[in-house]
This record gives structure tokens, C-alpha cells and sequence, in this order.
DNA sequence: TATTGTTATACTCTATAACTATA
DNA sequence: TATAGTTATAGAGTATAACAATA
């Protein structure tokens, strides 16, 4: 490993690990049920964990701009997963909430979740599991207090 | 943690890790060379680690289909990172190599690794960071011997 | 016929800028 | 004026299907 930056391990590591996040990235965007790709399901997990939620609430908590969100509601109402209501006291406020169909596709695609990520990870040694467990709650830490 | 399904450890480290990446890889999307995307960036890298290519070497490296790796090549060509050859025996076959440009370019690109990515990994732990370097490996492997 | 790569087309995700509605 | 959200537009990244050139 060369050394020649000030902090070349972390330079370094950036770099391996933004391959690895950028690939594995791309590939869950394949997977997984057509009609929800991975970062509306991202979206409709974070409204899950949430409870109800402004758009603007939504946007700061999936770090995308307004007009994303925008469009990620739409996608969502459209494969009735969530409900839209306005705010009774202010007008310009937009507030979402899973739907009861929502809810169960959640729960159907937590069961078949035992599909190509689960799968490959089933290949790993426990040590491994246990790190990528670990990197898991890093790489969201990686993300936080952002813009 | 809750333990319902026939792997619930694999199932649910597939989702915790599923929102860690897409999220960080939507960041990743943002940040760096305006000039060059992330995805350029891997592609570029590839084909340095590797030496001269073809076109469909680099698109089984990658895992994407053959009209994406005529994109990145195309979009790699038009900034000078790369230079295109045509097999003399194949007529079929086209090679890709790293530019001078391009070399120099990947050099100024690590030097200034320190930025979005380094900068946050610099928040770690030598711990974490520990656990994050055997956990790029793994997200490579995750993706190899795919389709 | 089979293989390598390109072109045509379409979809997803994201942004910025300009706008509407409401406060 | 300021804020919440939408619309218009554009660019990156990806795919499948159909094609051209070569083997």
C-alpha cells in the first residue's frame, strides 16, 4: 500500500470503499420486486419507522431535495402505498403515512428478502457477517448531519 | 432482534445494509470531480488495475450490459481518459487503455480523496475504521460471480 | 450462425430554477 | 416576505431490443 497522502489509509479506504458501495448499489437496483425499486423502498421504510411525515420531513430524513420527494410520494401513491393528506392548519403542509397495502408490502418483502443480497451473505463465515453487521450501522452513521 | 424467517440474521443484515448503500451511494453520486461521476471514476480505476481491455472485459468487470460500457467509453474518450484501438485480428474486438491523461488524472483524483468521504471516515474509530476495510472487501465479493 | 459492439428507445433517480399557494 | 411543495427541464446511469460488422 503506497503512502503518500496525509491520511492515506483513510484516502484509501474511501476509495475501496466507494467501489464496493457504487457496485453493490447498482446491483440491488436490479433486484428485488420490479414494481419497487430499492430507493422507494428505502423511502417507504423510512415513513414505516417514521409514523407520519411531512415531504419536507421526508426529504431532510432521505437527504434529497424537495422536488425528489415530490416524485417519490407520486411513485408511492400511485402503487397505493401511502396516503396523502394536507395539514388542517396550514395549507402548504403535506403529510404522508403508509397505507394498509404499504404495510403489507412491507412485511412480503421482508419475507422474500432471502433473495439475491440474503443469499449472497449466506456465503459468508459468521466473522464476516458480523463485520458487515457493524459496517452496516457505520455506513448509515457515514451519511448523517449532512448539507 | 427479532428471529421469524428461515435466515433472520442474513435477512436482516440484507436490509440494513441495502439502506446503508443506497444511501451512501446516492451520495456518493453527488460529491467528488464535477467532471468525472462516480461511476466513471470505478470504470476508470478498472481499467488501470487491469491494463488494456476489451470492451466486454469491461463490462463483465463492471456488471453492466454492452450499450452501458458504450457509454462509458464514449464519455470516458470525450474527456481524453482513455484511448480506443481496434484489435488487428478481430475486427470486431475494441480495446480500451488509460490515457496519460487519464493516469494523471487518477492521481489528482487520490490526492484529493480527502474530501466528503475521507473527511467523514476521519470521524472513525481506528476500530471502525478496521471494521470498514474488511467490510469493502466483502462488498466486493458480494457482487463477483454474478449473472 | 455466433459474437462484439453500437444505435434507438425508455425508465429511474436526481438536481436547479421558476412557480403556486399559503402563511 | 418567507416557507412548503410542485412543475419544468436537464443530465447521469441503466436496461432491452434491434441492428451492423466481423468471424
Amino acid at each position: 500500500m503506497m503512502l503518500v497522502t496525509a491520511s492515506p489509509a483513510t484516502a484509501d479506504l474511501a476509495s475501496q470503499l466507494r467501489i464496493g458501495v457504487t457496485r453493490l448499489a447498482r446491483r440491488l437496483r436490479l433486484e428485488g420486486d420490479a414494481s419497487v425499486t430499492p430507493t422507494l423502498l428505502v423511502a417507504l421504510a423510512t415513513i414505516e419507522r417514521h409514523g407520519p411525515m411531512t415531504a419536507g420531513e421526508l426529504a431532510a430524513h432521505e437527504q434529497v431535495r424537495k422536488p425528489t420527494v415530490t416524485r417519490l410520494i407520486g411513485a408511492l401513491l400511485e402503487r397505493g402505498m401511502i396516503e396523502r393528506t394536507s395539514d388542517p392548519l396550514d395549507g402548504r403542509v403535506t403529510w404522508v403515512q403508509l397505507s394498509p397495502e404499504g404495510r403489507r408490502f412491507l412485511q412480503r418483502v421482508r419475507r422474500r428478502k432471502d433473495e439475491y443480497l440474503s443469499g449472497r451473505l449466506r456465503r459468508l463465515t459468521p466473522g464476516e457477517l458480523d463485520t458487515l453487521e457493524r459496517a452496516s450501522a457505520l455506513l448509515e452513521r457515514l451519511t448523517e448531519d449532512d448539507r
